[in-house]
DNA sequence: TCGTTATTTTAGTTTATACTAAATCATTCA
DNA sequence: TGAATGATTTAGTATAAACTAAAATAACGA
């Protein structure tokens, strides 16, 4: 799963949060959902895992995850990498913008 | 539906990308894509629209759509809100992730 | 007004996702 | 080794998402 992706959810957004500041272990992240198994808390640990969001190392017999901050930056560059290289032009677009929703006439296509 | 969750699909980052440098009737974006229904182009493209990632005006019979590459701002302002304050102890943090993996003895609870 | 073009909307189906409950695996300690 | 603890995995289910096909809407020109 992209990162995107399992950011969309509001769910693995929380546990990202919860394990943001300090390290948790999976049975910490879960008794903070209560609403929640402990199953579907490690699935989505799984997830966030796997697209790179969170990390995981043992401790005996518990496991800590930590909310990996910096693949925030990764994420960033690969939003802006799909769009942002036209983001220079965005000024003069909005300008653009609002001259082509005056007049509208010609019906409109390809160059 | 949130900007991210929006963005988690990639048929609608194909559709934002598509009319991200110039304006794109329905018609042209679907023409683009030829694996998928005139309906379901036009179903992603009233989620993007409400997620605020596109702009539709009408001109004539067609209704033209626009990326609004400003939205990627508060997407990301979004994102950083959500963990970001906490980002410049990034470089701190990294060594303490690496000092606390080396040891790892007495089981973790909460401070 | 009527037919045509461009698009949206609705209803129904398929596919993917999030969850529960129970089984399984791994680690510690008696 | 075996019981207890902490976590993952699996199988099955419920809900949500993405799609198709067809009907509805809207604007234009004859």
């Amino acid at each position: 799963m992209t990162p995107v992706a399992a950011l969309a959810s509001p769910r693995r957004r929380e546990l990202v949060r919860l394990c943001w500041d300090e390290p948790r272990s999976a049975g910490e992240l879960h008794r903070a959902l209560p609403d929640v198994t402990f199953g579907a808390v490690s699935q989505q640990l799984k997830i966030l895992a796997e697209a790179g969001l969170v990390s995981c190392t043992r401790e005996g017999r518990h496991r800590i995850y930590r909310a990996q901050r910096a693949a925030l930056g990764p994420l960033r560059r690969w939003l802006e990498a799909q769009w942002d290289d036209a983001l220079y032009r965005l000024k003069l677009e909005a300008e653009l913008d609002e001259a082509r929703r005056g007049p509208a006439p010609a019906p409109r296509r390809k160059p």
